[in-house]
DNA sequence: ATATTGCAAATTGGATCCAATATATAATAT
DNA sequence: ATATTATATATTGGATCCAATTTGCAATAT
């Protein structure tokens, strides 16, 4: 008798648990931006020796999430406004291609997972939540257009700048903006609208980027 | 009296030097697809223990330049034909608009330098000078345009096919239409018509794309 | 002959140790 | 008191060692 290879919990190695670890802290801005990451920290905090942290850290520079400095240590990459201005700019060139090319492909089950993260984004009252359900909702958006590699791409330009796109969620009006947003771009999906959902999701984030900028220039 | 403070030549850690070596490598081609990395032979080759290739690797893989397994050790990342098909889109969608960016910003010195490299190509007989030099005559264009992260990605992006573009190169008249292509190019940003050099940019890659592709398929 | 089992070698992941460098502190000179 | 030097401590980079796992190969069974 032959019995179905079932997929043993391949547990992770020690180093991609740290390495996720640390992006999603760094992400989410719990981790301040210039705040140093002692190795030996770290590795106490995990219970490991720091040569998984060292990985860990070796592939987050690679990201652009921290900066090293040979025998000083890697602190969290802090961010021009220049760069972050840049930074919209590139999302809103490639996310508005990738919704474009996403609107033919999209399934009856996309667009509804994308409307109930629209509504649990509007019913959730706390500004952390917001972060990640706003991300769910434009990545099951952009995952229907097949593009893996624009994807990921798209992912790693949004890692850079999670963390103030978050600050500017719970600006004055910036919920509230961004729901109203989120459903149009909803509906152009929805109408099957290529062209409307690129052009409104560009807005989206153009506006948000204005917002943004200008908030970090008033202080 | 106060000594001006000399950067005594800041030697580059281990781990940074082989990373450097085998991302050269695997991006010119010298080690294959599916090609496994050893960290013992690697460590033996540059005298140092396995720590820093370990180190190296876990940064070629965020890249996506090696896979890993667990206990299983990493190999050069192949790549198939439609993320081919896929990375080539994306570069004609960024590299437009990058250059269309770049052409009022461009100066004399930019102009004659890319058309330094577009003469050095024709003259050219080394194929594997052929691709440096390709790439440095459309990098030279980019620079001017200022946006740093846009560029990283558009190098990240070639660093992922660059051996398949090389590749494309050597193909019956690879070469030939590549210098028409350049020239055009050139011609545009002399003529300081940024539509046209991010429509003569996108076509070329485009170009490029389908002649790989064809010959992807035929064998 | 083919498939299965049981080692032995090879290879990777991680821990511990040492060397190189940076940072903080105390001692000294002016 | 301030600036400079000397020293101690902390921290990182790398080497070596051990454990976990895979892989290759021989022995065995059917």
């Amino acid at each position: 008798m032959k019995l179905e290879s079932v997929d043993i919990s391949q547990t992770a190695s020690a180093s991609a648990i740290v390495f996720e670890a640390l992006k999603r802290a760094i992400i989410k801005g719990e981790l301040k931006d210039g705040e140093p990451l002692r190795q030996d920290e770290i590795a106490r905090l995990f219970n490991t020796s720091r040569i998984p942290v060292r990985e860990a850290i070796s592939r987050l520079q690679e990201q652009g999430l921290v900066k090293s400095q040979r025998y000083k240590g890697a602190v969290v990459a802090g961010i021009a406004p220049e760069e972050v201005s840049e930074i919209f700019d590139f999302r809103a060139l490639l996310e508005g291609h990738v919704i474009e090319q996403a609107v033919p492909r999209m399934s009856k089950e996309t667009l509804s997972a994308a409307r109930s993260y629209c509504e649990e984004f509007v019913a959730s009252s706390d500004p952390m939540e917001w972060g990640d359900l706003n991300r769910k909702f434009h990545s099951a958006l952009y995952q229907a257009s097949g593009l893996s590699y624009h994807n990921g791409v798209v992912n790693a330009a949004l890692d850079r700048v999670d963390r103030y796109l978050r600050a500017q969620l719970t600006l004055t009006d910036g919920m509230e903006r961004a729901n109203i947003e989120h459903m149009g771009i909803l509906e152009a999906c929805e109408k099957q609208d290529a062209k409307m959902a690129c052009d409104r999701t560009r807005q989206h984030i153009l506006g948000a980027k204005n917002t943004l900028i200008n908030h970090l220039k008033s202080k």
